[in-house]
DNA sequence: TGCGGTACTTTTGTATACAATGATACTTAA
DNA sequence: TTAAGTATCATTGTATACAAAAGTACCGCA
């Protein structure tokens, strides 16, 4: 196990990404250096750090009349599948092509892992093997640029579907769908894993469309 | 004429993205806060500030060995190209849905400048226009996501082909491109401009790659 | 009571101070 | 001469101090 030491700044930026994804910040709610440093009991050194990096990634924005959350709309959600539905074939075409046992084997355990916490009915474990899922894809595609891009759409769709709550027949189908991508990237068959795969983040997106309706 | 105060950290943003990806800082070598207070003339505050956006687009990585410019690859650029390839229709499309007198009319601008400095021969500011031309689309394309997506992709690519020096004929033809694009978004053919932008889009990667063989 | 001005508080941008960590170079001893 | 250990320097992470700008509230005056 390799111990890396996190800065304070990466720790206050990711904390307060998980905050803002998972609505603990509301959409339109204005936020202060100070609250933050007194909420998370650092100086506002590391907190402006991270402020930078959550206003490069649009989470939220720095207006004349204070620093205003943003978070996710329902557009956004429908904005980033488009995009994934356009190129996490990409990222799935790069992923076989450097493929190792190593990345077959960790994708399946992703796999194995959202049917354990399926019967176990544990969605959020669920919701970490999906991740897992995706980014060791995004990992292994040879291509930081698509990995870049790709990451934090998969993220924010992420923690938009935890929001509006996920029922159960589309996890089943969700993982279903995992599997099948998985053998058809181990069965280098490129064009099918890359159909497979934009079909995958278009049901997820229906699904989503269907219930808000 | 808008005059907005842009603080030292975005002014220092500003000047190392565009010193990396003009390559005055070169990819792999090691840079640190110090120097670049020096060469700047600022302090550390917004030096950090500027580095850890930069490390958030990956133009630098913050190594254990010091922090290490990494600039655009070859390989990046053709990822960036293959990803725009597919996505930039879809911000074509969301320009036609949000269309306006206003934002046609700022195309045809760009294009006119670009026809201008094309007999001027004068290819910095054709780039520039080429850039107006694009981010027009980005900003008007009523997507927010896909605006941060494409944006910054854009802009890497612009400055990787500046390096590797443009000529003349595709310059030509690059206009033309837009001019045609212009054309199918003023008629509102949506489908003619998203296949007129992807190829667009692919051919100015084909021309590098023909010229780097 | 209403309007205006002033002072105070809040907030942010920038600089700097301090501590910890890691690298480097120099000295000393074998 | 080489190796090891120590001391110093460089670099970064964090905290804080200071200044400027902006908003707010209070007070006085009409």
């Amino acid at each position: 196990m390799e111990y890396k030491t996190v800065s304070l700044a990466d720790q206050v930026f990711e904390r307060l990404e998980a905050d803002i994804l998972g609505g603990k910040y509301q959409r339109g709610e204005t936020i202060t250096e100070l609250r933050l440093c007194g909420e998370l009991g650092v100086s506002r050194t590391p907190v402006r750090e991270a402020l930078r990096r959550l206003s490069q990634e649009h989470l939220i924005e720095e207006t004349p009349k204070g620093t205003v959350v943003m978070g996710i709309s329902r557009k956004d959600f429908e904005d980033m599948c488009a995009i994934r539905i356009r190129i996490e074939g990409l990222a799935v075409r790069g992923f076989i092509e450097n493929l190792t046992e190593e990345g077959i084997r960790e994708l399946r355990e992703a796999i194995d892992f959202q049917e354990f916490y399926l019967t176990r009915s544990d969605a959020d474990h669920l919701r970490n093997m999906d991740s897992r899922f995706h980014e060791t894809i995004y990992n292994r595609c040879g291509s930081t640029i698509l990995r870049d891009t790709l990451a934090p759409l998969h993220k924010k769709v992420q923690k938009f579907r935890r929001q509006s709550m996920q029922e159960r027949s589309r996890a089943v189908k969700s993982v279903e769908e995992h599997r099948a991508i998985c053998e058809a990237i181990a069965a280098k068959d490129a064009p099918l894993a890359e159909a497979l795969m934009a079909r995958h983040v278009e049901n997820a997106l229906k699904n989503i469309i269907e219930k808000e309706l």
